[in-house]
DNA sequence: CAGAAATTCTAGCAGCGCTAGCCAATCTGT
DNA sequence: ACAGATTGGCTAGCGCTGCTAGAATTTCTG
């Protein structure tokens, strides 16, 4: 029994030893640079190793994305929570929000740019992804109308805060006005206070 | 002369073949299919052909967003001009923009999703962006608050679509709900009026 | 300590974007 | 009209990708 509880923890253990390798190699180098070769002699095994933990790289990717939205969950909550009031709580989710995808560009795509076969929109979506949603759920509660649906509003700020930073971030939006359309998003949605 | 301007007619006609290629099997089995020995057979050419052309398979991507770009322009300014007042008019071209998202997702991909380098928000940027960019900006105008940026304000509502397209796609926002989240965002960018 | 079982490795497949260098068709000057 | 120069397309191949079959090694069991 021992035997097989020590086995499972240390292959646990390079399972995480992989994720965060990818992590890291994609936070420094991009996407491109994970590659299954590089991620295998990074981690001091051979690559065929990666397969049985993962089903190919995609689904490394997905590992890497759910710890993304984790770490999405921390920074959007700790913004929400030190806000005085429901309006500067939208503002500064919306901030830490944003300062995420421009500071960890190659996590953020993985989370929500490309395609990796997450549940989404499930109760079968990982821990995490709801998560990082409910705080955006959370700071946009106060700010609903009569009758609004706090869920599909806060799935709309969401693809606002993310075509904002998508479209900066490939070029399609200029930096520096980044602020400016920040605000402008932010005051059209709390226009009814 | 007349050899020379024979010769270089039948070079563009051959770029816009290898264009149209591009796009309608990118259209019809998504980019990967995409592939320069597949294009090239499309073509009937050798693979290296192509080459002559385009830089490398990014500028031929570039090249079909382009064209992606004035097809969406066309779209929009029928939505806009369809419409009888501004506010109808802003709700027409948001169901024209996420319409051709859902409706035409590789050339959206090529024109606001993947890494190509085209100049975007210079002066440099193509013509048919701009054409799709000013409906943007055309249908924001009427709705602009005081003081309030034309330009910026037509950048977010963008950003705000993008989003809602982009994610949706992904299965990041569950499909039924996309007209009420469309709605809700209308009205969050018309609640001045 | 031999056989069984599990695990890791080596080697290789098919496909990718891209390019060097050969070959053939076309144009030019006499 | 023909030899030489030039242009343009082709064949073949490089280094890389994700992924996997099957050998080899290690670990456990009787």
């Amino acid at each position: 029994m021992s035997i097989q509880t020590r086995r499972e923890r240390e292959r646990a253990e390079r399972e995480r030893l992989i994720v965060t390798a990818a992590r890291e190699l994609a936070e420094t180098e991009g996407w491109d640079a994970v590659t299954t070769r590089r991620l295998a002699a990074e981690i001091e095994y051979s690559q065929p190793v990666l397969y049985s933990h993962f089903k190919g790289k995609d689904a490394i990717m997905a590992a890497v994305a759910v710890q993304g939205c984790a770490d999405l969950a921390v920074e959007l909550r700790a913004a929400r929570t030190a806000a005085k009031d429901p309006r500067e709580a939208l503002a500064a989710v919306a901030e830490a929000y944003t300062s995420f995808g421009r500071r960890r560009p190659a996590l953020y795509d993985a989370m929500f740019t490309l395609a990796v076969d997450l549940p989404f929109a499930t109760p079968e979506a990982p821990e995490p992804l709801w998560e990082a949603f409910r705080e955006l759920a959370a700071v946009v509660e106060p700010i609903a109308a009569e009758g609004e649906d706090t869920g599909l509003l806060a799935e709309t700020y969401w693809a606002g805060l993310h075509g904002l930073v998508t479209l900066m971030r490939s070029g399609r939006l200029p930096e520096p006005a980044h602020e400016q359309r920040l605000a402008l998003l932010i005051g059209h949605f709390t226009a009814a206070l």
